[in-house]
DNA sequence: TTGAATTGATTAAACGATTAACCATATTTG
DNA sequence: CAAATATGGTTAATCGTTTAATCAATTCAA
């Protein structure tokens, strides 16, 4: 049905769209008490809701904010989301998302997809290989802030955990248990986190033998197995997973090898899951400040928005080692 | 940076903006090869993007969907949103999302505030008491599909899955080893998917003593715990829930209570979790159609969307049971 | 050599809202 | 009483695109 417009309140109230707008925008001008009351009146009584679409290109602005994640149906960047979509409301603006499943090629259609729909700002968790995506955005002065991730060679505002230290925080636990052979099953990835956990992970376990595995994210659940069973050839007695998703293929392949934790071998993750918590000896992780990392992101993004040529910063949240039961001999 | 439009290419051609127009979306025409090419190459070079927004003001089309869920946080949800996105996405549209909470006063903003941005449809997972919202969408003519529930009494497009069907084949199976007396943890709400959960654990059950408790959405934690407390009082010797979250938090307490199962305590539950899969007595689960119901929700709106006048029917889509170690004694 | 048809464009209105600039009246002021 | 000011509005341009209607110049047919 054809939606209610300024001119329909206009004629039936029998002024021109100028006045019936200054009266429900609430601008100062002179309009009698009188012609106020009725328009405001008719705008009620014909359910008028102001369109949005219209406005934006009169502004410029769509109070939208663009999040691109690596998978929305990971609960990492689920919870990442919701946060995002709480506090984005909060300021009136509403969230678009994609997911780009950490290709570079998706992320690009993504972000010209949401350009095109002239999104204010840009929440990126950035792909390998999108620095030039990330360079473009800036030489349009695009707002936009990168999550998780960033790339140390450009200029950004980030919002990110401490990755290295948590990382040697949480081996150098694994380390005391089980002092041996230690191995790490990361992402092949050249991206910062990724690289900084592994660097925490080489700090912490670098008085013992240490392994890196390393397997593509599009195929996780045979190079993880592939990946353990390397792991396993080397008798290791520690594993660290870099990330959730990793973890929770390799808990499942450790179950089927029946392997037991911690008395074989003791593990510990990055992220959380469910599965952490019910695995027949739950898995210490790590937690990321998700609730902060979101409100984080929104707020440094809209202040970018807000206000031209604020200074770029990268803002460092401390993740938290959670230890449980499968860390420790 | 200020974005090119049809008037900067016309100027630099030389052509009025309506030549760069027709040309630039290839309309079948009257203008010279020549002018074409040079409009063409004029447009790569400037690197012009056409602005959707005001595409959308003169079109009335956004190609864009309002997606409203229970809480995108969810894994159900969020594996559902997933698949809208990419299914989405293959007909050119994109996803906004909201968070409803279970809450009718947060659908309600969450809807106004996506039809002020004119999405060209919805997919709604509707709460409780929203018929009337539901009444008003379809009196303003706008498209839409209700997911996962909806309200026998409205005649309207549904996504579901065999709730009744499901359930009670599932409760059949608990009942084959423990069939004495059986309890269930549901949520206290009044919707059809949750009555119909309900209606196939009494079906099934009718033989033995069944006791069902209901808890409030917003208050899972405590109330799981007293709920439980309550069927073991009962001496119940089987447990079905409702939902994934019910059961996540359900197991947490079985566990900290030390209740073997399945020895002293059969169970089952609805939805899918990595709870489910590393519980140490691997639990039997409902496994919904995600990725069927997210793409025939987004086939149906987009088919009302481009048909005006279809008619409204119920696709109802079969769950499947998942037996595991949690339900046999 | 007209008139008709074809070619290659342009003009202008429209989508819905905003807002600077203007224009009548009515009222006040010196 | 004329000029200045206040009051209560209206007009028209604008955001970027689309598209029906129009137009000028050329070509063609009879």
């Amino acid at each position: 049905m054809k939606k209610v417009s300024l001119k329909d309140i206009a004629k039936k109230a029998g002024v021109s769209t100028a006045t019936v707008s200054y009266v429900l925008t609430n601008k100062k001008c002179r309009v009698s008490e009188t012609t106020k009351q009725r328009i405001r009146e008719i705008a009620k009584e014909l359910n008028y809701q102001p369109n949005q679409i219209a406005k934006s290109l009169k502004s410029g602005k769509t109070y939208t904010i663009g999040l691109i994640v690596a998978d929305i149906s990971n609960p990492f960047f689920a919870n990442i989301a919701r946060v995002i979509e709480d506090e984005a409301a909060k300021f009136g603006y509403t969230v678009i998302f994609g997911s780009s499943d950490e290709s570079a090629k998706k992320s690009w259609k993504l972000l010209q997809f949401l350009q095109n729909r002239r999104v204010d700002g840009f929440i990126i968790v950035p792909t390998e290989n999108s620095e030039h995506q990330i360079e473009y955005l800036q030489q349009q002065r695009t707002p936009f802030v990168l999550l998780d991730r960033y790339f140390p060679k450009l200029s950004t505002t980030n919002i990110v955990i401490n990755n290295f230290e948590v990382a040697s925080e949480m081996v150098d636990d694994l380390m005391k248990s089980s002092p041996q052979k230690i191995g790490m099953v990361a992402y092949k990835n050249s991206l910062i986190h990724m690289e900084e956990r592994i660097r925490g992970f080489q700090e912490a376990s670098k008085t013992s033998e240490s392994f890196i595995e390393k397997v593509n994210f599009n195929a996780i659940e045979t190079e993880v197995e592939l990946a353990l069973e390397n792991l396993l050839k080397n008798n290791v007695d520690a594993l660290f997973f870099a990330t959730n998703s990793l973890a929770v293929v390799g808990l499942r392949v450790l179950q089927q090898k029946n392997i037991k934790i911690p008395q074989e071998i003791t593990l510990a993750s990055f992220d959380e899951s469910e599965a952490f918590e019910f695995f027949y000896s739950p898995v210490s992780y790590i937690q990321q400040p998700i609730k902060d990392m979101g409100e984080c992101a929104v707020q440094v993004l809209l202040n970018k928005i807000n206000t031209a040529g604020a200074e770029e910063k990268t803002e460092i949240l401390m993740a938290q080692c959670i230890f449980q039961e499968s860390s420790q001999k």
